[in-house]
DNA sequence: GCCGATTTGTCCGTATGTATC
DNA sequence: CGATACATACGGACAAATCGG
């Protein structure tokens, strides 16, 4: 699948935006310059800058130029951003992840779990419960519900390594979108159980409503992350009126 | 200041949405009839349709259609999500806010306040620390420190009300972009001063940069909020390789 | 299985408006 | 005032995925 052409220009001039090629305040080159050096039209130019600007990356002004607003970020915890896999967020922050799965079973959704986790009553799921490791040390509890219709053949193996490695390259689903609540929850017992909080009575919520191309929701996961290893990054911009 | 054509559509459709005229997972009309109910091109239909979708509002697919995912969320605690003022988030959440200021200051940054807030060495600042109450509860404490040079002639009894409602009305600043962290923090000293805690010994912080039209970063914010009151909320999409 | 109609995805060229310099 | 730069909008072309006959 060859990419289309805004992305190469996107991720281009990503790069040299992370790369200082562009340094923090100074302005790109003009649109009509990067029609040129991209041989392309304005509109694929402004389809890339726009992702840049939904990224934080730069900030267009009108009459004046884009200007590079992006600054590296120190991470010295673990961070969380866009939709990824444990695995895939393990390699980014540069640490060493494993699983051990603590729970696997089929379970029929009833009112609770609807009222929970958006699937309606009656629908079959694979409930899994998760530890994760960083460098060894459990720090993440994942309660994950998957649509069984979406993810046949789930098995406590595939659970151990990715979820999301096996729905994606063996089963072909494509996923989209995730709408995600953080909040800050009080320890449970098994939170105990299975984590050293270290003085922490609380830890950072993370619970998500996750859909594939088709519209589908696929995934309803908590995931409870020690309160020093957790970060979660996030641009905004503001709405007019 | 007429709003852009586009801009109509979006709110229309989203209004739509919401009120169930389109109900969850039912299609949206094609863009081709859209472009005849809006009398407009595709592009302008398809520029609603792709903010809407950066919204988490509906999943466009390829050949298919597009599909209405939005569902309403319960929000019992008090919601945080694009950019806003405590006093329009007060509002949206239907809670009477109000605030105390604590502290108020022009300071000049150092290498210290540098590497924290993003500010350079040497630049002046307004720091601020406010109280917030939501229904004369203590629940919020924020650190602000603005650019004096964005926000000249700020006062204490400005930052009693609403120092965004001055920066946009009164100096005519348009807030753009923030970048925002999460992280969850051991409560201070401060904090408990002020905000009953209930049994927590942590809060949910969350720290922003933010920055005008002109790519210039006139704030950076420390916003602690206590957990059993605070729930982030945020759409994402999976990039493609 | 094939073909044509429909629908979304990508891309182009152009025109006009608005803000800046 | 004119030149430059971004913002909005239009219309058209073709590709890719889907669906019904």
């Amino acid at each position: 699948m060859p990419k289309a052409k805004y992305t190469h220009i996107y991720q281009d001039l990503k790069e040299k935006i992370e790369t200082e090629v562009y340094s923090y305040q100074e302005m790109l080159p003009s649109e009509n310059t990067l029609v040129l050096e991209y041989d392309c039209s304005r509109n694929t130019v402004r389809r890339a800058i726009s992702e840049l600007t939904a990224d934080g990356y730069v900030q267009p002004m009108h009459g004046k130029g884009v200007r590079n607003i992006f600054r590296p970020v120190e991470q010295a915890a673990f961070t969380v951003g866009g939709i990824e896999s444990f695995k895939e967020s393990s390699v980014r922050n540069r640490r060493e992840g494993s699983t051990q799965v603590l729970q696997f079973a089929e379970i029929t959704a009833d009112e609770k779990i609807e009222k929970k986790t958006g699937f309606q009553k009656g629908t079959l799921l694979y409930y899994i419960q998760r530890l994760r490791f960083l460098n060894g040390i459990p720090l993440i509890l994942d309660h994950n519900y998957f649509l069984k219709e979406a993810a046949p053949g789930l098995t406590p193996e595939i659970a151990s390594q990715s979820v999301y490695e096996y729905l994606e390259g063996t089963l072909g689903l494509t996923i989209s979108t995730s709408k995600r609540t953080l909040t800050v929850e009080h320890v449970t017992q098994v939170d105990e159980k299975y984590i050293d909080l270290k003085g922490y009575n609380c830890m950072a919520v993370i619970t998500s409503q996750t859909f594939d191309v088709n519209g589908i929701q696929f995934e309803y996961t908590q995931s409870r992350h020690h309160p020093d290893f957790f970060r979660f990054q996030d641009v905004a911009t503001r709405k007019m009126h």
